[in-house]
DNA sequence: GCGGCTA
């Protein structure tokens, strides 16, 4: 029961699909487009049973991020593995970390107000985590073919991204306690194309600071969809920026502020370093 | 040939 009533689609596309194997399970990665956008289906076939999430395709890099978490805090066999949650749309996921006596798992759960919630359990794998890491390989796979197989006017910020809260450490009613009281939920739409000749409505404010090899550029502007703030970084030829809607610039100076505070405890604490980050680690 | 998982 694929609904195929309304919009909900049968008529969707397969843009790339590949299958993974850890241990006894298969995993299927299915990119595809209807109507509505492209979405990421997630599936997980054992010899009984099957279960599937549903990605959106701005979710996909943020599931990237999380494997690379994941995949990073226990290859530094770092005991603090956190449970996270990430809210895409209306759908929120549930990202925990569980053992047993078969090993280690990532336990990831799609949860929406209208369907059930489905799971999807992920072998770490037998030797330094290949099962995660493959499913990290794949999901990059995913993300580099949706990038590229999008069409310009599905770019729009309107319908094609949409922030998107991630939170640390899944506390008491991180998400209903939020969304009662707040305004629409905030939209970040990520340009990633170079260059942008008709500066439309520039307003003149702008501002540049220097970071290491990068050029940080902000400037505030405006079009027909109203005002915002273009975040851009210049290093070298290379350039690209955020757009974020003003309506969303006081929750993003929370969201700066929260990581300043986090990290100066860590360096001021002089406790160690050990600083968590989401970031692959550079070599 | 596993088998984990609250809704």
């Amino acid at each position: 029961m694929e609904g195929n009533s309304g919009g909900g689609g049968g008529n969707d596309v397969e843009l790339l699909c590949k299958t993974l194997q850890v241990e006894h399970k298969l995993f299927y990665f299915d990119l595809k487009e209807n109507p509505r956008g492209q979405y990421l289906k997630i599936s997980e076939k054992t010899s009984a049973t099957r279960s599937t999430i549903i990605v959106p395709v701005n979710g996909i890099v943020w599931f990237l991020d999380l494997f690379n978490y994941y995949v990073d805090s226990s290859s530094a066999d770092n005991n603090d593995v956190f449970s996270k949650e990430l809210q895409l749309d209306t759908k929120v996921f549930y990202f925990d970390v569980g053992e047993n006596k078969r090993g280690r798992f990532l336990k990831v759960s799609e949860a929406s107000v209208s369907r059930n919630r489905s799971t999807i359990i992920v072998p770490a794998g037998s030797a330094r985590d290949e099962g995660w890491a493959a499913f990290r390989n794949i999901l990059a796979e995913m993300n580099e073919a949706s990038r590229l197989l999008i069409l310009p006017n599905q770019q729009s910020p309107e319908s094609s991204e949409r922030l998107v809260g991630l939170s640390d450490d899944v506390g008491a009613g991180f998400i209903s306690g939020q969304s009662s009281q707040t305004a629409p939920s905030p939209e970040l739409s990520v340009e990633r194309s170079v260059g942008w000749q008709d500066e439309v409505g520039n307003l003149g404010v702008s501002k540049v600071f220097r970071a290491d090899q990068k050029r940080f550029f902000f400037d505030l502007g405006s079009n027909n969809r109203g005002h915002f703030l273009r975040i851009s970084e210049v290093a070298g030829a290379d350039r690209s920026s955020i757009i974020l809607p003003l309506s969303g610039l006081k929750q993003f100076h929370e969201m700066v502020g929260h990581f300043v505070d986090i990290t100066k405890d860590r360096i001021e604490g002089m406790t160690g370093a050990n600083v968590r980050t989401v970031e692959p680690p550079q070599r």
